[in-house]
DNA sequence: TAAAGTAAGTTACATAAAGTAACTTATGTT
DNA sequence: AACATAAGTTACTTTATGTAACTTACTTTA
């Protein structure tokens, strides 16, 4: 392992971006808020794992968290500018994948 | 974990390119060819990932690897036209990066 | 001629991340 | 009282990643 040349930016994205299931979350949020168990259910991820990455996403502020107090609790979740600014990449990806797979 | 109700192309494609260092690998290769070990020196990533990854690349037909017997061996890795068509995704995420982070 | 160097890996082992399933909390309904 | 529901969390297993030493095949240097 050597001492990285490349772009600090870049990497940082990569991260966040490179990290299993992050991408297909923020692509499930695209088209407007969700809540934990939609997510949960078009993905085929864990809902620990689940909350890990809202979290993580939340920190990074590409995401933002709802509570309404109803019962029992909803919680929804919407990508803010910063994480709709994906929007054109998810994007690519999606027409990378029905050229090429 | 439930079943995924997700394009099952895309899907695959973040299989590949959310798998750790492979977006980064293909950023590498997109002004041209490289060597094993430029590709090692450039990324903070060991020998031993860069090969597994590399061979995942080649594998799905993004990578192309070529061999020329001189002493010692060079190998040289570039992109097909299937990986270079991700040129767009990753400068894509290179942008948001350097507008967001 | 034995020792050292070089590129491109591979091996063995330690640590970190992801998968699985059961459990929790705070109400509301039957 | 027992059951249901959303949104998590916990404990535990399995898989992926990190680290560093080793390998191979030939060449140059001492």
């Amino acid at each position: 392992m050597k001492e990285a040349l490349l772009c600090p930016r870049l990497a940082k994205a990569m991260e966040l971006l490179g990290k299993r299931w992050t991408t297909l979350i923020i692509y499930q949020l695209i088209d407007g808020s969700k809540r934990f168990n939609e997510i949960e259910s078009s993905l085929p991820i864990s809902g620990r794992l689940l909350s890990e990455r809202l979290k993580e996403l939340e920190k990074e502020g590409l995401v933002e968290r709802t509570v309404f107090s109803e019962v029992p609790v909803r919680v929804e979740y919407n990508l803010t500018d910063k994480g709709l600014a994906l929007k054109d990449v998810v994007g690519g990806i999606e027409s990378w994948s029905k050229e090429w797979l």
